[in-house]
DNA sequence: TTAGGGTTAG
């Protein structure tokens, strides 16, 4: 809308003129209605209204006769019901309103009521005429304030940012006063779109604007540093709000400690804890949630369960959250009698178990092989009236997959299409990997490739998949196509990616091209963890070159990588075959004291030099420590 | 007004 218009809203005509003089007599007419008997009247009789135009509109709007919520109802009954006159009531009639409401002090009401103006497209209009509306009307400078911070406000629950933020700059040099909770309310709005940097600037302009900044504000910061993966910056940010005397809190603290908990980062986590116990702030079931998980990803589900425990004795409320992290965790160390146990207890307990939960059971059952169990909770979770969501079906689809079902994976996919869902990445990619279990590459490769004639971008995991395939084919060419094109299309690889190659290239042969893409994924800040080192070490040697995979052995080892069973396979053959055994029983002991089991290959290329004629089982019963020392 | 949970690739 232009101000021109604006202009033809507001230049009212002098009560002098005689078609004004019967619009007034008409509005008095409909508030004197309105104020006896209320709506019904025009409901019944229509015609009441025959005479309705928007200056008729706005005098019985502002009538002060009539009380506002009178003027709400007559305003409803207008929209909700455009047919009975020629239009709906225009931007005059909402501010008119909002004033009205603002006599009342009906905030929720005028919300409502700028929701409209700002979500329909006939009564949208900027910011600086909008603004000038309400001050052509010389209003309390209150009310301006209390306008812009509502028009603020539903500008952000709109994702309207750049209108949203004409306002607050409006509000800075007109010297309002800017409420924080409404710049919280803008602050959630960006991070819910993942828009962190404007959050970032915004929170400075902020503070540059003199707003109050509180706990509130500074904590949603911090969890938008951390969530974009910038845990020393939430940090720093925090020492910055205790510098100035602004003391962290339960949420701060949890945010924090989420964000190292993620990051996998000890120090981190344990400095979190130990602040909170210097500041005496308890634990709640968020901190516990987030404990429960760290400790289960560090694999020590002792400490998981004791964390569970000490909730309990500290009596804090167990929720829905914690129960799915821990039944999660137990379903992920395949524990599956306690993850029913969990299951029980919950609702035992009152809590309603939801997708979440039925998700990270189906998902347990199907890693231990039962799919049969995963049907059956999938007919229980339906019976509870639960919806079967995308990641249920993708679940399910992996189940099948995992065991070789391919068809059964397929159906699933059908009945997940047929109730309304598109299969996505994850789908796609859990039927190629599917199919790759099988080594049936081109199938695998065909669907990737359906995949992206459907419209769908191929993510990290599928290029990362399907650079998988090409390497099990031996195709580098076209495995380091993809990796070319996929940087490209600006999809990033990742360590699982460049895993992939480097796992590619050292089983080639192509060692020295393994080596380049280590340095260059140390380069972009990945890591090279035990499947980097363990590809290496397996490429050199199965060219003989035992010296050079030892080293890398020593460097993983150095690192802190713990070596797995396929890593002491490697080498232990590769020592045997060469002769090394004094090196090979040395890595042997080292593997079994690490508690991990060898399996019969390994077995067999160590019995060979020692006692030909054993079997594997025969020569782990045989206590093998007396076979070397004799 | 701020924080936490389930699925896929080596």
């Amino acid at each position: 809308m232009t101000t021109q218009t604006l202009v033809q809203y507001f230049a009212k005509t002098p009560v002098r003129n005689p078609t004004s003089i019967s619009y007034k007599d008409i509005s008095t007419q409909i508030a004197k209605t309105l104020f006896n008997s209320g709506i019904e009247p025009f409901k019944t009789t229509p015609s009441l209204l025959s005479n309705l135009n928007s200056h008729i509109t706005h005098l019985v709007l502002s009538d002060t006769n009539l009380p506002p919520h009178a003027c709400l109802h007559f305003f409803n009954f207008l929209r909700q019901n455009p047919s009975l006159y020629s239009h709906r009531p225009d931007l005059q009639a909402h501010v008119t309103l909002i004033c009205r409401l603002y006599e009342a002090q009906k905030f929720a009401e005028m919300k409502k009521v700028f929701n409209y103006i700002v979500t329909d497209a006939n009564l949208r209009c900027s910011i600086v005429n909008l603004i000038s509306l309400i001050e052509s009307g010389n209003q309390q400078p209150k009310f301006v304030e209390k306008f812009c911070d509502l028009l603020f406000r539903v500008y952000a629950d709109n994702r309207l940012f750049e209108d949203a933020l004409g306002v607050f700059d409006y509000m800075e040099r007109s010297g309002l006063k800017i409420d924080e909770r409404s710049c919280i309310a803008f602050l959630l709005a960006l991070k819910r779109c993942d828009h962190i940097e404007m959050c970032f600037k915004f929170f400075r302009k902020m503070v540059d604007a003199n707003v109050e900044i509180t706990v509130y504000s500074i904590s949603i910061m911090i969890d938008g540093l951390c969530k974009r993966g910038d845990v020393e910056m939430a940090r720093d940010l925090m020492d910055e709000m205790v510098v100035k005397g602004i003391k962290p809190n339960l949420y701060t603290y949890n945010t924090l400690l989420n964000g190292f908990v993620k990051r996998k980062d000890a120090v981190g986590v344990n400095e979190m804890l130990s602040l909170m116990q210097r500041d005496q702030v308890a634990y709640n079931v968020v901190t516990y949630t987030l404990l429960t998980d760290w400790y289960g990803n560090s694999g020590k589900m002792v400490e998981v369960e004791k964390m569970f425990d000490e909730m309990h004795e500290r009596g804090v409320e167990a929720d829905v959250h914690v129960y799915t992290t821990v039944i999660s965790w137990n379903c992920k160390s395949g524990n599956m009698r306690r993850a029913f146990t969990l299951f029980d207890d919950l609702t035992e307990r009152g809590i309603v178990p939801n997708s979440h939960i039925y998700g990270a059971m189906i998902d347990g059952v199907c890693k231990v092989g039962q799919v049969e169990a995963a049907e059956m909770l999938l007919k229980d979770m339906q019976r509870q009236g639960l919806d079967v969501n995308e990641v249920i079906f993708n679940t399910l689809m992996n189940g099948y997959c995992k065991k070789g079902m391919i068809d059964e994976a397929l159906k699933v996919m059908a009945i997940m299409e047929k109730k309304g869902f598109e299969a996505g990445p994850f789908a796609y990619n859990t039927i190629a990997s599917g199919l790759c279990k099988v080594k049936r590459y081109n199938e695998a490769k065909k669907w990737l490739f359906t995949m992206m004639e459907r419209g769908l971008a191929l993510n990290t995991v599928n290029f990362s998949t399907l650079i998988g395939i090409c390497c099990k084919e031996g195709n580098l060419e076209e495995a380091k196509w993809l990796f070319e094109d996929m940087k490209m299309k600006g999809v990033k690889p990742n360590s699982f990616t460049y895993n992939t190659l480097i796992h590619g290239y050292s089983k080639k042969g192509n060692i020295k091209q393994a080596y380049r893409l280590k340095c260059k994924m140390e380069e972009m800040g990945m890591t090279p963890d035990v499947y980097t080192y363990t590809s290496l070490i397996h490429g050199e040697r199965v060219f003989g070159k035992l010296d050079e995979a030892m080293i890398l052995f020593n460097e993983m080892i150095e690192k802190g990588f713990i070596p797995n069973a396929v890593t002491y396979t490697t080498l232990i053959t590769g020592l045997s075959k060469e002769g090394r055994s004094d090196e090979a029983f040395r890595l042997y002991d080292e593997m079994i004291a690490s508690g991990l089991t060898p399996d019969d290959k390994l077995c067999s290329s160590l019995v060979a030099f020692i006692q030909p004629s054993l079997s594997c089982e025969g020569f782990l019963k045989s206590e093998r420590i007396n076979l070397i020392n004799s």
